[in-house]
DNA sequence: AGGACGCCCTGTTCGC
DNA sequence: TGCGAACAGGGCGTCC
């Protein structure tokens, strides 16, 4: 469930690990993942070019290259990197691989074959393509409440439209509801400006503990739902039931005593 | 415009 | 114990 803390692990790994190394080729095992390119396309684009930094917007991860252009990744639900320092083997559901000329490799990985691995001119550029709403970790509460606020139908459904607000998915979105005590089919439209004030403050407090964490639910607080996500599970606050519901063929789960309608 | 639903995928979990 | 069905879900397209 990679989702914006998940992804922040992964730029903060892309720059540790990936940055100022000269690409030699790139090796698809599976253009499946790639939007827009072809493997040679791609591999024309990266030859010889450097990863230059580690940016991220939402689930989006962006590494601009030298001189021009950027490689962007999503990394669906289960998509990651992975960084070899010296000549490896490809790991099991590799789709592409950076060879660097000093004998290592960035290898995207993606089991499920649910994400992306493509280029762009910039972080902006693709931001823009994809019709991406502020970033979730950095916005300020006046454009989450611009954005959030006058939103008609559920407050999970505005807060995981990536267009409102980029970064969260079905899991954080449970967990700020929970952390914030609001039901996860409440309008949000009908949320008063405490209720939203509440909210933003829960998302940051989450993702801020989520990426310390390293998104590693096992690290996180007990007091989170994240580790409590199956029906009939204790809540962590009250004890009660955790309920799960279906919303648009996700699984839903949120503490009905302390998250009233 | 929002939301339900299907699709893509395959490792894991569940049920008989 | 074994095997197939169901599940997981981000994003997108379609339909109402």
């Amino acid at each position: 469930m990679p989702e914006l803390p998940d992804v922040e692990c992964q730029r903060r790994y892309l720059a540790a690990t990936s940055l100022h190394r000269t690409i030699e080729r790139v090796r698809v095992f599976d253009d499946r993942v790639l939007e827009g390119e072809t493997p040679a396309t791609l591999g024309r684009k990266v030859h010889a070019r450097r990863f230059e930094s580690s940016r991220r917007h939402g689930k989006w991860l962006v590494a601009p290259l030298d001189r021009r252009g950027a490689v962007g990744f999503h990394f669906g639900m289960t998509g990651r990197l992975e960084s070899h320092r010296a000549p490896a083997p490809p790991p099991a559901h590799g789709q592409v691989r950076f060879r660097f000329r000093d004998g290592g490799a960035l290898d995207y990985v993606a089991p499920r074959k649910l994400g992306v691995v493509r280029t762009a001119e910039s972080l902006v550029e693709l931001v823009e393509e994809k019709s991406l709403g502020p970033d979730a970790w950095t916005v300020s509460y006046d454009e989450f409440r611009a954005r959030i606020g006058p939103k008609r139908g559920t407050i999970k459904g505005a807060l995981t439209d990536q267009s409102a607000l980029a970064g969260l998915g079905n899991v954080y979105a449970d967990e700020i509801l929970f952390q914030a005590g609001i039901h996860p089919r409440a309008a949000a439209s009908h949320l008063s400006s405490d209720r939203l004030r509440t909210l933003f403050s829960a998302m940051h407090d989450v993702l801020r503990t989520a990426v310390a964490a390293r998104a590693d639910p096992e690290s996180m607080p007990d007091s989170y739902l994240l580790r409590r996500r199956s029906p009939g599970e204790p809540c962590p606050r009250c004890s009660g039931s955790v309920e799960t519901y279906q919303v648009g063929g996700r699984r839903g789960c949120y503490c009905p005593r302390c998250q009233p309608r």
